[in-house]
DNA sequence: TCTGGGGTCCTAGGACCC
DNA sequence: TCTGGGGTCCTAGGACCC
């Protein structure tokens, strides 16, 4: 950037060293439940996905903390947090009169103060509305952007800022304790803060001290600070990385920055010297925002394993057409379609194919989807799903492009570069764009 | 903990091309 | 004729994240 000499060795130092903020808010969706319904402030509360009021399937997708002082906990499947977490609603309306006991109506009614005790072994439970939350996230979202010159959505409640111009180390803490402050007096969330100079440290301080936390590592505190954390702390150790890690005779992240990086290269390939960098706080990363999205998919699973193939082809269609609208809507053309069976116990199973160019055609979705799932037709399958990558985001001028090129090789069809105009999805109606597409399938239906 | 849903990135083998 | 090497694309699976 500089025009100025510079020596060599020590160039660009000064430039690279960042300031970065990792923001993630606390039990995101429960906290939205209890911003519409304060009824549920400091209640056990679980937010199930898959779920559906008064039901036992699904899973915990957010559990409060008191809830997760019972042992439920993320990813749970909402039948086994009952079993640890009953339902207040049935506990208040008799169902049960003693969590210990669901189903048990037999007891004789306890004494008010017991019966209390018994009343606050339960919890409340709601399905998952990610309208709603991300009506909330919306809000939090302006914030942050407002706070830094460079945000990075991570997902609906995490995200980087790069704050290197907003701060200085020395008063880092104050500006965190602000961003904070704005998000919880405006939206009325709790968020934890991590500022660090790498995005990796950022995002464990962020956890270091949830819920409502806020850590700052210094540059210089960085290898201190990582150290003594378990090697699953770091981000990219799952499970099974980690039990690779600990036979390896590594345990913390101290361990793996003294160790010598070969043969983590050689056993992890790539992400083993990613591994190796991120636990001696090293990572070049820029905070970037985020681009355009790499696939789409639908999935859902069956409450039990369905053999027969008439349920499982209904359920194709279903996903195949959300999958399909959904790319419409973003302005998506898509050159690979894919499918997805989970068969038991759990194995999961994909298949794809890609076209020889980009389309926008729910049909196609449709039959392709139903054509590599065929090998599946008889079998007993869990869980199903339907994908298209290989994304394409065309600008109004590409679209024009591309149509005149497809048309010119008779390949294509207008209504693809009409559905890729980027500057007429904004409504959202799917049925918008059916009018431009011409009766019968596009050519490249004929594709198989 | 026996299992939701939506994503990303990496690896490895095979096809195919030059 | 049984033998190079490099590059890219495609597919399936796996690990991981929220």
């Amino acid at each position: 950037m500089s025009d100025g000499p510079r020596l060599p060795g020590v160039e660009g130092e000064d430039d690279e060293d960042r300031i970065v903020c990792h923001v993630d808010a606390d039990c995101f969706y429960a906290a939205c439940e209890r911003l519409r319904d304060p009824e549920l402030r400091g209640e056990p509360l679980v937010v199930g996905m898959g779920y559906e009021a008064g039901e036992t399937n699904g899973a915990v997708a957010t559990a409060s903390y008191e809830a997760r002082e019972f042992g439920v906990e993320s990813a749970q499947a909402i039948s086994t947090a009952l079993e640890r977490l009953p339902r207040r609603a049935a506990f208040d309306t008799g169902e049960i009169d003693d969590p210990d006991l669901e189903g048990g109506g037999q007891r004789a009614p306890a004494d008010s103060s017991e019966r209390q005790r018994a009343r606050e072994e339960t919890g409340y439970y709601r399905p998952v509305d990610m309208e709603y939350y991300e009506s909330v996230a919306a809000d939090v979202r302006e914030i942050l952007h407002d706070c830094a010159d460079v945000v990075r959505e991570v997902s609906i409640d995490e995200a980087y800022l790069d704050v290197t111009e907003r701060t200085a180390w020395e008063v880092a803490d104050g500006f965190a304790r602000h961003v904070k402050d704005r998000i919880r007096r405006a939206v009325g969330v709790t968020v934890s803060v991590g500022v660090a100079p790498t995005m990796s440290t950022a995002k464990i301080a962020s956890d270091f001290d949830k819920p409502d936390g806020l850590t700052v590592v210094e540059p210089g505190d960085v290898r201190a600070f990582l150290a003594p954390l378990a090697v699953d702390q770091l981000h990219g150790v799952g499970p099974v990385t980690a039990r690779a890690l600990r036979e390896m005779g590594l345990e913390t992240a101290g361990d793996v920055a003294a160790a010598d990086p070969g043969p983590l290269v050689d056993r992890f390939g790539e992400r083993g010297r990613e591994l190796y960098d991120r636990a001696r706080g090293e990572d070049e990363r820029r905070v970037e925002p985020k681009g355009d999205p790499k696939s789409f998919s639908r999935e859902s699973a069956f409450a039990d394993p369905v053999e027969a193939p008439t349920p499982k082809y209904d359920l194709l269609e279903t996903l195949a057409a959300a999958v399909a609208d959904r790319a419409r809507r973003e302005g998506a053309l898509y050159r690979t379609i894919g499918v997805k069976a989970v068969t038991p116990p759990y194995d999961v199973n994909t298949r794809e194919r890609s076209l020889p160019g980009p389309v926008d055609d729910p049909a196609l979705v449709d039959r392709i989807a139903r054509d590599l799932f065929t090998e599946f037709e008889d079998a007993p399958v869990r869980k199903l799903g339907v994908r298209v990558a290989n994304l394409e985001f065309a600008t109004a001028d590409q679209a024009s492009l591309e149509s005149w090129e497809r048309d010119a090789d008779g390949t294509g069809t207008e209504s693809d570069a009409v559905a890729a105009d980027d500057g007429s999805g904004s409504d959202g109606n799917p049925d918008d764009d059916r009018g431009n597409r011409p009766p019968g399938q596009s050519a490249l239906a004929d594709f198989r």
